[in-house]
DNA sequence: GTCTATAATCAGATAGAC
DNA sequence: GTCTATCTGATTATAGAC
């Protein structure tokens, strides 16, 4: 189809890993470069600016970590209750970002950090991926619920988003994280012993 | 006692609100210094760097945080259950994030964008703050809970310290966001109508 | 303790050869 | 499409007067 070459493709998947070890700030066309197998003056051929490069990997980020969660909770068929596809959600979410794929784990660890503008430019890419969690938290959510779905959906975000800062390979995987978060969304620290799932 | 110079102490209350807003990459001296109401090479006189009052401003951040929220605990008496002191706890961090002092904002807003030498000496100075939740987690979880309380403790300061980023003032008062996290952390997302608290 | 210069640094960006 | 220079600009930091 249209020439995507390489180059351009290496340059965003190093990118994508150096900022989600580093950070924006710390993030350097020199180490991005190294990364795509070249100097930092040639990714100006690829890319108008470093911002352009960055707001390129948000976007991208963004529209690989929606496509992954629809993907696996529709993938579940249509029998699933809204709870289940909310629980689907989540550990898809949370699996992810801890994935090899540094698509979405640079976008939570860089996003604060963004300059305005641009910052506002990626918050307006999130619109379907908020919306589908907007519907996913209505539809799961209980009849007379005292809890706020936008509140609701703004600390489910959050919490999840963390996990890439603190989570280290050990006693826990990826899918035991993932299993923790949703059971403490869904049903709370006070939700004791056997759960079904 | 010592002689806290007024001069330094203006610095540092700058320092904390415009990190808290802008956070670290476009916190300039320049902007703090005139917040301060001096120009920027007079902070020098003050601090050895900008890294050094930073990390000043951290410290003290996490310090004044553990004090307000262990005052507002223990301030609540003996006769409190372990899970009324943890939502004591709850509400009180976010009000705390929430309300005029830039204190603990700014820690939350700036903290992923330190460079990894100061992350490691600060998060060092989070250990009073890290044992008080780890006991209050501990005391208030249910005896077979399926729950780690490490990642239990980081889910919820993750998603607890995320208010202050989309929180605007409007139709919901921090008090009522401070509650809502409570409720949601405790009780779960599933958990309807008519709480006691 | 604060100011007016001015230096030093560093990283993003450009020019132009190959 | 990538390289070797080089430039530019912004910002931290220093020197030294007041």
């Amino acid at each position: 189809m249209e020439k995507e070459a390489s180059g351009k493709r290496r340059i965003l998947d190093s990118a994508a890993r150096v900022l989600r070890t580093k950070g924006l700030n710390a993030t350097k066309l020199s180490e991005i470069a190294e990364g795509a197998g070249m100097l930092a003056p040639s990714i100006y051929h690829h890319f108008k600016s470093k911002d352009v490069l960055v707001e390129q990997v948000m976007l991208d980020g963004i529209y690989n970590n929606t496509r992954h969660i629809m993907a696996k909770v529709e993938g579940r068929g249509a029998k699933l209750s809204a709870v289940e596809r909310l629980r689907a959600a989540i550990v898809a979410h949370v699996e992810f970002l801890l994935s090899d794929d540094d698509s979405s784990a640079a976008v939570a660890r860089v996003f604060d950090e963004l300059p305005d503008d641009m910052k506002d430019r990626v918050l307006a890419a999130y619109a379907t991926f908020d919306n589908y969690w907007r519907d996913l938290i209505l539809a799961a959510a209980p009849e007379n619920s005292n809890i706020n779905s936008t509140v609701a959906r703004k600390f489910l975000v959050a919490m999840l988003d963390s996990a890439p800062s603190w989570y280290r390979s050990g006693r826990l995987s990826g899918a035991q994280i993932a299993q923790q978060a949703a059971d403490l969304f869904l049903l709370g620290f006070l939700q004791d012993g056997d759960i079904d799932g």
